[in-house]
RNA sequence: GGCUAGGUGGCAGAGUGGUUAUGCAGCGGCCUGCAAAGCCGUGUACGCCGGUUCGAUUCCGACCCUAGCCUCCA
């Protein structure tokens, strides 16, 4: 599988999120099944950085290498794993120069003042990924056309680089490659001519990958580049475009430092992975709340390590995943299976069905913390606090002084302190006051 | 304008040619000293108009509306 990953020249935004939590979900799926080869591209030479470091006075390598770690760590804080391979494109100029030699020896390719482009007209097949067809798109081109092309459509593979920029040497000069080129070049080094998934997010359907597809298959003689395309599709923020101009863009970075990497997790696959997403104050809230559900489940239920190991999700998730991904079926039975645990009174059902609850948290990346700490975590009231006051709270209650342990209650209400009764004892949990 | 995807109960969001999605919220009940959590029960939901059918939210057609792409933003 090869996902387009980061170009790395500031944070991710949540909408870069997507792509990387759900397809690391179905990484996670079919490693099940499969011996999984998965490679997430870095592109880490593009004009957007050029343009970033010229900003901020910045050396490339070390804008690069910010972007890179912040990108690991902030989607690591959302659960997705690392790629089997995570190829970056300045590592690989000599095969993209490679590539682009062979497009032009097959003449599907042409070099005009110091530019390589793709000489679309030569691909019979180009705009089929996408549904286009070039006279709608020449018809519909309201975009300047360089003189230097022969056809509007057609698209660069290499340019030439100022001294000034970062270059390479080539057989048509210094100068670096194209954005398309990069990806199709590392999918052929380390996925084959042919491989099985290609997936990214919706909008890059066209250009990027209807332009790898026709890089790939025209370099290899017709072979099919891809047998499966999957795209997730667009997030909103608040019904909106996320966009600069509406100064509405969310940046993982600063969301991992407010909310649970798990419920910025949930609320990423809240819908299916191709349906539009919209993201809100809502879409955090509910998340949580169905985390909330789902750890008060498991919580106070000690598993042994062997239990946990050789539990497997239930069926039903596995069937909802395996169906195109689907991950509001499968968190439905996720659901279904933390009603039954709630429901349970046998301590070995109950220790079943809770090591099934952990079996499905791992597979879809949540149920990673422990249960407890996920609802006493930091707070206004420090926790010795809450449990002395609790203690007095038992002792009045043994009392019948059910007016003062009233009181008390109400006083941890006031400090985001919800508590609850229970046959073991009382235990609490911090809410939004 | 062209292409693509979609319009489901108060909200979010699956799914299906005839029978409960699920979560949150609401209502009734159980449990509780009272709560909370949990459990049980509870909703004439499928944009509009036609067509096919014994029967359509589900298939077909038209229409309305929304979003994305066509501008190297996932």
């Amino acid at each position: 599988m090869y996902l387009c990953g980061p170009t790395v020249y500031n944070y991710a935004h949540i909408g870069n999120a997507r792509p990387a939590v759900v397809f690391d979900l179905l990484a996670r799926v079919l490693k099940r099944r499969y011996k999984l080869r998965f490679a997430r591209n870095i592109t880490d030479v593009d004009d957007k950085i050029n343009q970033a470091s010229i900003d901020t006075g910045k050396p490339i390598n070390e804008i690069t290498a910010q972007y890179i770690k912040a990108y690991n760590d902030d989607m690591g804080v959302l659960g997705v794993q690392r790629p089997t391979i995570e190829p970056r494109a300045t590592e690989h100029i000599p095969e993209m120069i490679a590539m682009i030699q062979t497009l032009i020896d097959k003449g599907y390719a042409y070099e005009a003042d110091g530019h390589v482009l793709f000489d679309v007209e030569k691909d019979s097949e180009y705009g089929s990924l996408s549904r286009r067809n070039l006279r709608e798109m020449i018809a519909g081109s309201r975009v300047e056309v360089a003189p230097y092309k022969r056809a509007p459509q057609d698209f660069v593979l290499w340019k030439p680089s100022s001294p000034e920029l970062p270059g390479w040497d080539s057989p048509w000069g210094r100068g670096r490659p194209g954005w398309h080129i990069e990806c199709s070049a590392m999918a052929e080094k380390h996925l084959g001519e042919t491989i099985d998934i290609h997936a990214g997010g919706q909008d890059l359907v066209f250009p990027h990958h209807e332009n790898e597809m026709a890089q790939s298959t025209c370099a290899h003689d017709g072979a099919p580049f891809a047998n499966y395309w999957l795209h997730n599709g667009f997030l909103s923020i608040n019904q909106e475009k996320m966009s600069k101009s509406l100064g509405n863009v969310l940046l993982v970075h600063d969301l991992v430092k407010l909310f649970p990497g798990e419920v910025i997790r949930l609320a990423l696959l809240s819908a299916h992975y191709r349906q539009p997403l919209d993201w809100s104050d809502e879409t955090l809230r509910s998340a949580r709340e169905k985390l909330d559900r789902l750890y008060g489940a498991v919580r106070g239920i000690e598993l042994s390590e062997a239990a946990l190991a050789a539990a497997e999700p239930p069926d039903a998730v596995i069937e909802a995943l395996e169906d195109d991904l689907n991950t509001p079926r499968a968190m439905a039975a996720f659901f279904e299976l933390a009603r039954e645990l709630n429901k349970a009174e046998d301590d070995a059902e109950r220790q079943r069905l809770a090591a099934q609850m952990y079996a499905t948290g791992r597979l879809l990346g949540f149920l990673s913390e422990d249960a407890d700490a996920w609802f006493t975590g930091d707070g206004d009231m420090p926790a010795e606090e809450i449990e002395s006051l609790l203690e007095e709270r038992r002792r009045a209650r043994a009392d019948k002084d059910f007016a003062k342990a009233d009181e008390i209650r109400d006083r941890l209400a006031g400090s985001g302190v919800q508590i609850e009764d229970g046959a073991g004892g009382t235990i609490w949990r911090r809410v939004e006051s």
